[in-house]
RNA sequence: GCCCUCAUCGUCUAGUGGCCUAGGAUAUCGCCCUCUCACGGCGGAGACCGGGGUUCGACUCCCCGUGGGGGUACCA
């Protein structure tokens, strides 16, 4: 039998990385064993789902690399059934109607110190199968209630092992609600049975549901799926990970400049690892690695730091012409950059060369790029402090001695670095007392690439301008 | 409250009774490279939650405790 495995978001907000790790091991698993996967989108409390939430968690899953067999296959769609098969526990005794009003049954229970449920299953029991079957003809609004049988109620857990509830605890759940639309727990057990999944694997947060949902499979006489409840991740408190953490959509780090590979790989490392020492990995790597045997049972905190620490990574493996897209795509809209050069490859190429071991994301990359794609520079302050301000005498001087060099210098890397260098010493200082003030007129910054790279690559012309404006600002401090 | 569940460096993790004076990565600190910043190289510091068992021997198995997380809706 393939292996059939599903992801099941609710469209009540954009993809979060935590549902997105839940993908990516159905995902990872299912294209390592050959199986199918479903995608459905769990639309049924129409209070918070929204459409424009779909299309994101869509687009978030795009973005990331992560694609679908079957679906979206909309829950909504499925109301019908979830109805019929509610109401045929209905008629097996295997549920109950529920006629009385939530509010006064919850301020019974209270009062009683009971739980709401059997509160209800008392009222109901209390009143005959044909007092309600004519209630239920005269129009009488009724939920319908689950009746947990007596027992326990054992399932095994990929992740976990044997799992076991009392179903002491287990509360008679309401299955269809007064307007007579499904609630969850019956909901995705008809789906994932009409689905056919073999694999239900989802967040920990619903191992404690998962017996409820057993004990419908069996109601019902659906055949039940192997379960494998995977960590929740955490932020850096503890604490489930939430807004308050910074960023919890995985557009939001796309927005930072986050690479989806690097993400794909950084989500896949929470909760599990291949075993080895390997951390960075591909896709296809990733797929060919995955089990769900090394999946762990502890929680995983989200580590910020990592993630851009393996994103420099990934960026730095990015072949260069890959990223001159990522950063024409980036500065597409930047009315500043030299729309020329942008569409200079080969320029292009080299700057990337140069700054892409400098950038951890894309977000970088533009910041680096920006002294070489924009006309216009700006002077870091700290830069201007130390490197000019302080002794604007000597810098200007030495300005005017590098202007002289490079007027009829030849322009590649070493003939400048070793006239450079000589012209430094015949000042009687080191190279470096020249480097820096030019690399301000250069660059506004206080670092840079190497500065004979950044004369190649700015050209002569170039160079000379910024350098003359520089001085000019030196003399006018 | 009740139920479920988890527990190795700050963080991600390796570890399935002797290979562990606990390995790797990240973050951090120091050194090297060096015109700056990165990259890179080398090195340091840093963990088995506590208590009982079981065993010749426990990070690894069992029990209790503690702490964290989850569930307990006519939400999903």
């Amino acid at each position: 039998m393939t292996m059939r495995v599903r992801f099941a978001p609710s469209p009540t907000g954009y993809l979060h990385v935590g549902g997105a790790r839940t993908a990516l091991f159905n995902w990872l698993l299912a294209r390592k064993q050959g199986g199918v996967f479903v995608l459905r989108v769990e639309d049924t409390d129409r209070e918070r789902s929204r459409p424009e939430h779909t299309q994101a968690i869509l687009d978030g899953l795009g973005w990331l690399g992560i694609d679908w067999d079957v679906g979206p296959i909309l829950q909504s769609e499925g109301v019908e059934r979830h109805r019929s098969d509610a109401l045929r526990l209905l008629e097996e005794g295997k549920a109950y109607r529920d006629f009385s009003d939530p509010a006064a049954v919850r301020a019974e229970a209270e009062e009683r110190k009971m739980h709401p449920s059997r509160v209800a299953r008392e009222k109901a029991d209390a009143m005959s199968v044909d007092e309600g079957t004519a209630r239920a003809a005269a129009g009488d609004v009724f939920a319908v209630r689950f009746r947990v049988p007596d027992g326990e109620t054992r399932f095994t857990d990929i992740v976990h092992g044997e799992v076991r509830f009392g179903n002491d605890d287990i509360d008679d759940l309401v299955i269809l609600r007064g307007d007579g639309t499904p609630i969850y727990n019956l909901a995705v057990v008809s789906d994932d049975a009409e689905s056919q999944i073999t694999h239900v694997i989802r967040g920990a947060d619903h191992l404690s549901n998962t017996p409820k949902q057993v004990l419908l499979y069996r109601a019902l006489g659906l055949p039940e799926p192997v379960f494998g409840h995977v960590p929740l991740i955490h932020g850096t408190d503890g604490k489930r990970l939430s807004k308050r953490h910074g960023a919890t959509a995985v557009g939001e780090y796309e927005g930072q400049g986050i690479l989806p590979e690097a993400l794909v790989n950084f989500l896949a490392l929470l909760g599990w690892s291949p075993g080895d020492d390997r951390e960075i990995m591909e896709l296809e790597e990733l797929i060919a690695a995955f089990s769900m045997e090394r999946v762990l049972k502890k929680s995983a905190v989200f580590d910020t730091e990592k993630l851009s620490w393996l994103n420099g990574k990934h960026l730095a493996k990015k072949p260069t012409q890959e990223l001159v897209e990522t950063l024409r795509a980036r500065l597409a809209n930047d009315s500043g950059a030299d729309a020329v050069r942008l569409q200079d490859s080969d320029w292009m190429n080299s700057l990337v060369d140069l700054i892409k071991s400098r950038s951890r994301t894309v977000e970088d990359l533009a910041d680096n790029a920006m002294p070489f794609v924009r006309e216009d520079l700006v002077y870091e302050d700290k830069a201007v402090g130390k490197h000019w301000a302080r002794d604007p005498e000597t810098a200007l001087m030495r300005l005017e001695a590098v202007t002289e060099f490079l007027a009829d210098a030849e322009w590649t890397e070493s003939a400048l670095e070793e006239g450079l260098r000589a012209m430094a010493e015949r000042l009687g200082v080191g190279a470096g007392k020249v480097i820096h003030p030019l690399r301000v007129a250069l660059t506004g910054r206080m670092s840079s690439p190497g500065i004979f790279e950044v004369l190649v690559l700015l050209g002569k012309a170039h160079s000379l301008r910024r350098i003359e404006d520089g001085m000019a600002r030196i003399r006018a401090l």
